[in-house]
RNA sequence: CGGGGCGUAGCUCAGCUUGGUAGAGUGCUUGCUUCGGGAGCAAGAAGUCGCAGGUUCGAAUCCUGUCGCCCCGACCA
């Protein structure tokens, strides 16, 4: 591509709304434009690089077996409504009517739409397994949209669905998509991690979520150094030891005025924050005998609010009580209270059960109990996984030590189990001519928001770096002085010509412009190889080459096999 | 949805408190000089000041409404 022909749109100065370094290039290398909140347009150059992903996941999902197939970006309610998300669906779902007052929406998704498609086709046990998948548009009316293409309204996403005779191979299928995934994202050159999800489904089904490592990552990822365990914080788990030292310390009442908090006590009676108990009030759940219920918590944890969700006995979503309800139910302020004679049912978080001879309120203003130990002062509780699980924690699965990354949710691997095959009556019929409800799998990859996530954790000072599977051009050759040396301009032209003819993608540019612009916005839009040609360097028959990656350029013989070389670097 | 902020030249913003001829930088056009890390000088084109009302002799500026966008939070999956 000469880039006299291709307008590269880019700025010196960043964009002020742009809050994160991926967004911030992206608009100053003129790879996108905002159109409205949440919605971009992809600019020559940008669009380059997003097909290239796209064509990278195509690749990789066909030679997994999937199919590809294009379904419409408007979609019937009729079908959401069969499916009972119509009116599960919040306003992430831009619903709309047609001239015939018909309900629409525009695709957040679509397990309906395959589900429908397949039930027309799909009769005989002998057509599955199968897998279809697409490469579309996906708009979510997103309440916030931010971070540019990361969290967009609307964006390009692979969605592909698995239809199976039985959860073994519905399993088999999951592994054979997780493998495909490895695939992709290491194709797309992410430093990348797949880590168990909330999982919410009955019957072991499986998620996993493909994240890319990067500071400004919206997830928080709980990997064990020394392991393989890796999750998101949401869904990590936090095993009981089982061990709980025998009670030593008498119960005993003291008074700490004014402590309501758990440092506050720990500094004021001398004890670690790991030797105190804290208890949390939230709403229980329906047709509990309390309204309330106390979360008892080992004083430097915190509570993860999925798993206390999810909880039977806790009322989902999960609310905390409010302190006059505090009041009311413990004639105390929020900052006393505790697990011993506790006037509601306590379900206790496995570490804070673990604690012997702890520190807790005694349910009544100014004072604590020291000593306190379950069984022995109160009833040994009901116990659960309650805790969010910290850096330092041994790993769920035993090997290795917990340590905290940030993560950006590129993929996620999915067993849907009959959830849509049973709301929408899909049925095939098995070899005994008996009808079964197939099972389900999903599988989603954000491709525009994977181009910003490989972004975010590949750039420097200069600009972007692309790796060579992604970038726009693998190769920019700038010429010198184009206009005055005749040389100079044959050399450019022939290198331009050979490297094209040799298939390898490369930008001449031909602009004219001075170097010090040619190199600043090579560096910007982050080509991963650029090649210089001056009458200095044609002197001595040899080109300037210069890696994105590298500190310095160097000295290489000027021919099209010495740049091939340096590629295959 | 709650709180806060911003809409002025293609882009980034000043001007608004205290009403009186529409500004800068950058980008763009032309010319001359320059030419290895975003050049210099000169000339030039470019804005119904988000939109609609109102107050006023006069509104970018004050008031009301409205739309759009951004940030924090909550919410959702």
């Amino acid at each position: 591509m000469r880039l006299s022909r291709f307008p590269l749109a880019t700025t010196k100065e960043t964009p002020s709304d742009a809050e994160i370094i991926s967004h911030q290039l992206m608009l100053r290398a003129g790879f996108i434009r905002k159109l409205g909140a949440g919605l971009y347009t992809w600019l020559p150059i940008g669009l380059r690089v997003l097909k290239k992903v796209e064509n990278i996941v195509r690749e990789e999902m066909d030679r997994a077996g999937a199919l590809e197939v294009l379904m419409p970006t408007i979609q019937p309610g009729e079908l959401w409504k069969e499916s009972g998300r119509w009116d599960v669906m919040g306003y992430e779902m831009l619903r709309f009517k047609d001239r015939h007052k018909n309900d629409f929406c525009y695709a957040p998704t679509a397990e309906e739409v395959i589900t429908f498609h397949v039930r027309q086709d799909i009769r005989s046990y002998r057509q599955l397994p199968i897998n279809y998948y697409q490469i579309q548009t996906k708009f979510r009316d997103e309440r916030r949209p931010r971070f540019g293409l990361m969290r967009g309204r609307e964006f390009l996403m692979k969605d592909a669905y698995s239809f199976h005779m039985d959860a073994e191979d519905l399993s088999r299928e999951y592994y054979n998509m997780r493998e495909a995934y490895i695939r992709v994202f290491t194709r797309v050159g992410a430093a990348f991690r797949a880590v168990k999800a909330d999982s919410g489904n009955i019957g072991g089904a499986l998620s996993e979520e493909f994240h890319i490592l990067a500071n400004s990552g919206e997830d928080l990822l709980a990997v064990a150094e020394g392991g393989t365990y890796a999750a998101n914080v949401e869904a990590a788990e936090c095993k009981p030891t089982g061990k709980r030292a025998a009670a030593s310390a008498a119960l005993e009442k003291v008074s700490t005025p004014g402590q309501k908090t758990c440092d506050q006590v720990s500094k004021f009676l001398n004890v670690p924050l790991t030797g105190k108990v804290k208890l949390l009030v939230v709403h229980a759940a329906e047709g509990q005998p309390h309204a309330l219920i106390g979360i008892a918590l080992r004083g430097d944890h915190q509570l993860n609010e999925v798993k206390a969700s999810k909880h039977p006995k806790v009322k989902s979503p999960f609310k905390m009580a409010t302190p006059e309800e505090v009041q009311a139910a413990f004639g105390c302020e929020t900052g006393y209270l505790g697990p011993i004679k506790c006037p509601i049912p306590v379900i206790a978080d496995h570490a804070a059960f673990e604690v012997a001879d702890f520190v807790c309120g005694a349910n009544e203003n100014d004072h604590h109990l020291k000593g306190a130990n379950w069984g022995r002062d109160a009833e040994e509780p009901e116990t659960a996984d309650l805790r969010a699980i910290v850096e330092g924690d041994a790993s769920p699965d035993g090997v290795g030590v917990i340590k905290f990354y940030r993560g950006i949710e590129g993929g996620h691997v999915f067993q849907l189990g009959k959830k849509y095959s049973k709301a929408m009556n899909l049925t095939v019929l098995d070899e005994k001519g008996q009808a079964v409800t197939p099972e389900m799998g999903c599988y989603g990859i954000g491709v525009s928001r994977l181009v910003a996530a490989v972004l975010e954790q590949s750039n420097d000072a200069g600009g972007m770096i692309w790796p060579d599977a992604i970038a726009p051009f693998r190769v920019i050759v700038c010429p010198i002085g184009m206009d005055k040396s005749e040389a100079v301009k044959a050399a450019a032209e022939k290198l331009y010509a050979d490297l094209n003819a040799a298939g390898i993608e490369t930008a001449l540019d031909d602009r004219g412009a001075r170097p010090g612009s040619m190199f600043a916005d090579a560096d910007l839009i982050g080509i991963p190889h650029r090649v210089v040609i001056g009458d200095k360097s044609l002197a001595t028959a040899q080109f300037e080459y210069k890696s994105r990656k590298a500190e310095k350029a160097e000295m290489i013989p000027a021919s099209l096999e010495a740049v091939l070389e340096k590629l295959r670097g």
